[in-house]
DNA sequence: TTAATAGTGTCTCTTAGACACTATTAT
DNA sequence: ATAATAGTGTCTAAGAGACACTATTAA
């Protein structure tokens, strides 16, 4: 549609360039924080730097965007090469545009948070990783205990579980870190590890089976030599607004 | 503290150089929705356009970030070049990153909005805005009346106005768009032409004075000839968070 | 005195949150 | 039978929202 425009517009006046190479252009990248949940705590992941700047330190996979991709594309690109992992549920979170954010020169980094079930990222996850570019290592890191890591990366962790820990109160975005088929308990357990609390079982129950976004699968886990929990499934194909209930919310 | 880092490695090791100038480097633009309360409405300020692309349409004020500005202060900076303003309550919003939002190539969006009181705009505006790029006109445009838009503005708007609705819920960001003192009224006022829905006298008043953030002036506003208004001020300098309410919130 | 806005309380209903026991299965 | 987790209901208190009249001033 604006190309439209554009090709309108060109045949009747000229369209000036853009700042010529060298001037006022930047170097652009992504960050990802990648979110799962893995033996009853919330993880990220984390790949180890090889080469310099900061070269042994950990940092969240990501790298720079390229000129003829969008920026949502170099994000899952990123994401791919360093998890292979290709489908997630991926939202851009915040750009961070100060001066002296990267030691090699201004770098304007966009930064995401994306969120996976630990069952899908197993199976896919180095199948299909690109070698050359392969990081020394990718490793998950509990939330509670981040290692020191590279550039600003702290803080986009922290920004990342800000925003996760709001959107799950509205949204059914933590539904994005179990498997299709889940119990309760184990949503239950989900969001105890986001929030960092535990919750009322009855309470939690009860909350969300009135929201009648589950279907009960009439399935059933069987996971010890204790009674057998009934596998629920998100009924809708996306992350969904469930609520927004403010101080004043007239709608 | 990350230019401590940089300083120590390179003393070690050579700090590889960014893509070079010509290559993977991008045009980065601001773009900023700058609200304001007007005539009992909410105004956003477009800016008409003197040259290509979209010549003689409207736009958001904004240009291309410089070398040596951060993000942020190239939004700021664009909104003092074009309106006078130096300071409004800034935020950013979302980086729009695809290829084809320009026509003259690819241009990389970040995008903010901004709130003014329409008294602090009139008595600063244009009165140091610069000469020779001062754009051919600057509006106020009602959010419900927009004229069509060049490039992807429109998105940006109403991805503005959808924040500032959700944020006026739970923050005390409607109090940007106020003057210091200001009637309970005028506070409900703003609050339902933000809203966009007409709101109950008693419980609004009832809800705003138990939070605890209004300081009664002891002054009040004659303002026709009827009873006049006890004029409020906002007790906290910043924005703040007025609650969190969500589904599950064990905070 | 009148026009015009400021200012004020109560009641109902919904919802959040505290709280403890029974059910069902594998071993 | 026992260990282990699944599953279930009630009560209370707080808050949201509906609703209508009196107060005060300038003109």
């Amino acid at each position: 549609m604006h190309n439209g425009h554009a090709a309108l517009l060109s045949r009747s006046r000229a369209i000036p360039a853009l700042p010529p190479e060298g001037s006022d252009r930047h170097v652009v990248a992504v960050d990802i924080a990648l979110f799962t949940i893995q033996d009853e705590s919330l993880k990220v992941l984390l790949v180890k730097r090889a080469v310099p700047p900061f070269p042994g330190w950990w940092s969240l996979p990501g790298g720079f965007v390229g000129r003829a991709e969008s920026v949502d594309e170099a994000a899952l690109r990123e994401l791919q090469e360093e998890t292979g992992i290709t489908t997630v549920y991926l939202e851009q979170l915040y750009t961070f545009g100060d001066l002296d954010r990267d030691p090699r020169g201004r770098v304007i980094s966009v930064s995401y948070y994306a969120l996976v079930d630990w069952e899908r990222f197993r199976l896919k996850a180095h199948s299909s990783a690109k070698g050359g570019a392969k990081p020394a290592g990718t490793r998950w890191f509990s939330v509670n205990r981040l290692p020191t890591v590279a550039f600003d990366h702290r803080k986009i962790v922290t920004s990342a579980l800000e925003r996760l820990r709001n959107k799950v109160n509205y949204t059914s975005a933590a539904f994005q870190l179990l498997p299709k088929k889940f119990t309760l308990s184990e949503l239950q357990r989900a969001y105890e590890v986001i929030l960092g609390q535990p919750l009322d079982k009855r309470n939690f129950r009860k909350k969300m089976l009135q929201l009648g976004i589950l279907k009960d699968t009439r399935e059933r886990q069987v996971e010890g030599r204790q009674r057998p929990a009934r596998l629920y499934a998100f009924t809708e194909a996306r992350v969904i607004k469930l609520q927004e209930k403010g101080i004043i919310v007239p709608f």
